[in-house]
DNA sequence: AGCACGCCGACT
DNA sequence: GTCGGCGTGCTC
């Protein structure tokens, strides 16, 4: 797109250099309208009420509506040829001076390598509500004619539709997939005719909250108050002279009449101020002191804050080895410059216990940023974050877009978790490497925390100079890499013995239980000595499905491709299928459907399976689930940990999110029901998720007082992954796992990229797909790369979607032509959506 | 010829 | 997302 605005960096840059310039209250500004499929930039007039400056967020008129879009350059009258009476005034101006320099390039150099339209990214980067779109609504005009005797049918269908409402009133848009024909037509007939009227709703922008609050504005209190006047006002000194109304009301036990008569007399001021609806999960930490570090803690942390800009760190450091703390006391000597840091976790619901660490540590400079967040709370932190200089954000995968205007130090812990990875919708960016553009263009030190590296991690470490393969080297002297290693647990513990136990033999020796010897042994013990464990389960595509045993039938999703999963939330005879693509959801039937036989139960291995089974073998231990089913509700992962603390359980119960940075020290015990589901994965990762998982699981325990253990159940005992995670090994996994992939040209050595194509037409897609398919193998030699597919995706069919999907893989060595997307994305035809995922970690 | 439908491209 | 234009194919 040579005429694009987007076509080089040094053209996009020009713009910014503008944004210094200032402001303009009268001219024309061209604008990047968020309208999908417009990329070119529009003229728009400035009015003189409005001050426009470059980068600002502007609502536009568009055809028959408003859309939001962002200020890119200034322009002369002169310098365009598009006719002058056609342009059009700016409707409003939403915010200002939001993007600093870099941070726009940032978003800039993200939209490129994700092939993602510019407009998209910054709308990931901006909290919602800032930029929107209006929307046409059709009202129903009171009458009292009945005017079904004049109509043509659609206007009819329309009127009945709208008079299903009970306000009459429904949007333009879900009108026109209601009446599929005649819809125009018939609302010009109902219009001419004065039954309903058309009108433009807009968007719902988001507003600061505002509330009044009482703020002291003098500290002399004159003899002209009464006792009580005296009485509010000394309780508002004792709060730091400022409270909210509410709050002082509550806590003087006083009306508002009390307080406008403090004011008369110039004591206090009522003022609104803005409230932020800021996630405040609990009020009052304990302050907790930096602690005692050990020789590794310390000389990694003395190479951290010896750096001086960009660098990127990968301190890896084994369960349990007290990386957190090093983060802690790094963090501080940033604040202590009065600078700013971005921590991103993977799931930040599921590590209560480090966003309280945080918080107890630094207090409210912490905030938490994520998507799970109402729109009105992350609008609000968002904001916050934009004015105040010296703060930590804690946050998922999206919080890397924090507006954070000075930045000395990001760092991502676990940073091997794949939840940084957004794979739908566009720009499917990865956490990680984002997170590295934006600490060179900051610049800042990046730290990657892991026990388990991604190989991706490794790979840029050891070629950035700081660590080859093999011992830890001192980091050469302009290396932009570190490697800081932290080999043993904190306070000397050691990582647990891990024990691989052989399911077949089980099975041999007539054990049917799905728990084998050792691991029955070990909970038996575990119980007898009070202490408490963590059995986990992989769970991902081997949940629960449920079968006839007479006719064999399964219950399936009529949407997917999958079965359904069985889902026991409160009594057995409420039990609900589900579906865990779509969402789809039926209540379990009793009887099979199709043979009415009443053998009619659920299969495999989920955790609530286990849980029963353990009920029956171990009656006497307490166990607690801890799933997506049990943590779904607010603060339930909060709960349910703080009821396994307070020691209400012996055994925890769960999937993935058990090996997510849990810290529980008493755990002892960690059994593994079956890692088989894990090693089999199908994809060129399998591997490397099973030795990042397994190592993760293991490392939940042994980390208090109480030496550890770790069982691991498997019918595949001699696979070479299992024996790393035995060793604690991630060399030994290395070794086995690099050449693989450079053979092979996987990832970290070659580069990825899916096209996955879609639609609700079996045939379109495939053909779609057969066709590209062919066009991209006759280019493939000459591109330098190779083609994997077209193939149907694992699960083909999705919310009544078909799903096909072509790779890429080629060397990153800048000799590979890619195809032009854009070409390729005209090839399909409007029912077939294409969309393209850059360095692709789910396959499915 | 006249109209209805649905597709497609423009929108500053 | 909305609107209007245009081609196609059916009806009078």
């Amino acid at each position: 797109m040579p005429d694009s605005y987007l076509s080089t960096p040094a053209t996009v840059a020009e713009p910014i250099t503008g944004y210094a310039i200032g402001n303009k209250s009268h001219g024309l500004v061209e604008v990047l309208v968020d309208c999908p499929g417009i990329q070119a930039l529009y003229t728009y007039n400035i009015p003189d009420k409005f001050t426009v400056q470059i980068g600002d967020i502007i609502s536009v008129p568009l055809s028959g509506q408003v859309v939001g879009g962002i200020a890119i350059r200034f322009i002369d009258r002169a310098m365009i040829d598009f006719p002058l009476d056609r342009i059009r005034d700016i409707e409003d101006v939403v915010a200002s001076g939001l993007f600093k320099h870099d941070y726009w390039n940032w978003l800039i150099k993200i939209s490129e390598y994700y092939y993602t339209p510019l407009i998209q990214v910054i709308k990931v980067a901006l909290p919602p509500g800032l930029i929107t779109k209006s929307h046409r609504r059709i009202k129903l005009v009171p009458t009292t004619l009945d005017p079904d005797i004049f109509l043509s049918e659609p206007a009819k269908k329309i009127y009945k539709l709208l008079q299903s409402q009970p306000d009459g009133n429904y949007s333009w848009q879900h009108i026109q997939k209601q009446v599929t024909t005649g819809a125009r037509r018939g609302l010009r007939e109902l219009l001419d005719r004065h039954l309903v009227e058309s009108y433009l709703e807009s968007g719902k922008t988001q507003k600061a909250k505002l509330q009044k609050a009482v703020v002291l504005t003098a500290d002399i209190f004159a003899i002209d108050l009464t006792d009580r006047q005296r009485e509010i006002v000394e309780i508002l000194k004792q709060n730091g002279g400022e409270l909210w109304q509410q709050e002082l009301l509550e806590l003087g036990r006083t009306s508002a009449g009390i307080l406008k008569k403090i004011e008369e007399k110039g004591y206090i001021s009522i003022v609104s101020k803005e409230k932020l609806r800021a996630d405040r999960e609990i009020g009052i930490f304990q302050q907790e002191q930096a602690k005692v570090l050990t020789e590794d803690q310390a000389s990694a942390l003395n190479v951290i804050n010896g750096l001086d800009g960009f660098a990127e760190i990968l301190l890896h450091g084994v369960t349990g080895s007290g990386k957190t703390e090093v983060y802690l006391q790094a963090i501080h000597k940033i604040l202590v410059q009065g600078k700013s840091a971005l921590v991103l976790v993977p799931e930040i619901g599921l590590t209560p216990q480090l966003t309280d660490r945080f918080r107890s540590r630094f207090g409210d400079r912490v905030a938490v940023y994520h998507s799970a967040l109402s729109d009105g709370e992350r609008y609000d932190t968002w904001r916050k974050m934009l004015t105040e200089t010296s703060q930590i954000v804690i946050g998922t995968r999206s919080a890397i877009f924090a507006p954070l205007p000075n930045l000395g130090l990001i760092i991502l812990d676990e940073e091997h978790d794949s939840s940084f990875k957004q794979d739908q919708p566009a720009p499917t960016y990865h956490a990680r490497d984002i997170a590295r553009w934006r600490a060179e263009l900051e610049p800042c030190p990046l730290i990657l925390g892991s026990a388990t590296p991604a190989l991706e991690t490794w790979v840029r470490i050891g070629q950035g100079g700081g660590y080859p393969r093999g011992a830890p080297l001192p980091p050469l002297p302009n290396a932009k890499t570190y490697y800081l290693p932290l080999p043993t647990r904190v306070r000397s513990r050691p990582l647990p013995p891990v024990e691989i136990v052989d399911m077949r033999q089980e099975l041999k020796l007539g054990n049917r239980s799905m728990f084998s010897q050792p691991l029955q042994r070990a909970l038996r013990q575990m119980q007898s000595l009070q202490q408490q464990g963590i059995l986990f389960i992989h769970r991902r595509g081997h949940s629960t499905f449920v079968s006839c045993r007479s006719c064999g039938y399964v219950a399936e999703c009529p949407n997917c491709d999958v079965s359904l999963a069985y889902h026991q939330p409160g009594a057995a005879d409420n039990a609900l299928l589900r579906c865990h693509y779509c969402n789809y959801c039926q209540p379990s039937p009793r009887r099979c459907p199709e043979c009415d036989s009443a053998y009619f139960k659920f299969f495999g291995s989920g955790t609530q399976k286990i849980v029963e089974e353990l009920n029956v073998q171990f009656p006497d231990l307490r166990c607690l689930r801890f799933d997506s089913d049990t943590t779904s509700a607010k603060g339930a992962h909060r709960r349910i940990l703080t009821e396994f603390v307070n020691g209400e359980a012996d055994l925890l119960v769960g999937t993935q999110m058990l090996t997510k940075g849990l810290d529980l020290p008493q755990v002892t015990l960690v059994g593994v029901v079956a890692a088989d589901g894990l090693l089999h994965l199908s994809d060129y990762r399998a591997a490397e998720r099973t030795f990042q998982t397994l190592t993760q699981v293991a490392g939940r325990c042994g980390r208090g007082d109480e030496a550890g253990q770790v069982i691991i159940q498997t019918y595949n005992p001699e696979h070479p992954v299992l024996h790393a995670v035995t060793k604690h090994d991630y060399q030994a996994f290395l070794t086995e796992e690099l050449p693989e992939r450079e053979v092979f040209n996987y990832p970290p050595y070659g580069k990825l990229i899916l096209l996955r194509f879609s639609s609700l037409d079996e045939t379109a897609v495939k053909q779609t797909v057969a066709e590209i398919g062919a066009e991209l193998n006759q280019a493939a030699i000459e591109g330098r790369y190779e083609l994997l597919g077209p193939a149907p995706a694992t699960v083909m069919r999705v919310n009544n979607r078909y799903r096909w999907q072509i790779m890429l893989k080629y060397l990153s060595d800048g000799s590979v032509k890619l195809p032009n997307w854009e070409l390729l994305r005209d090839r399909c035809s409007n029912v077939v959506k294409m969309s393209i995922d850059v360095d692709p970690q789910n396959f499915l």
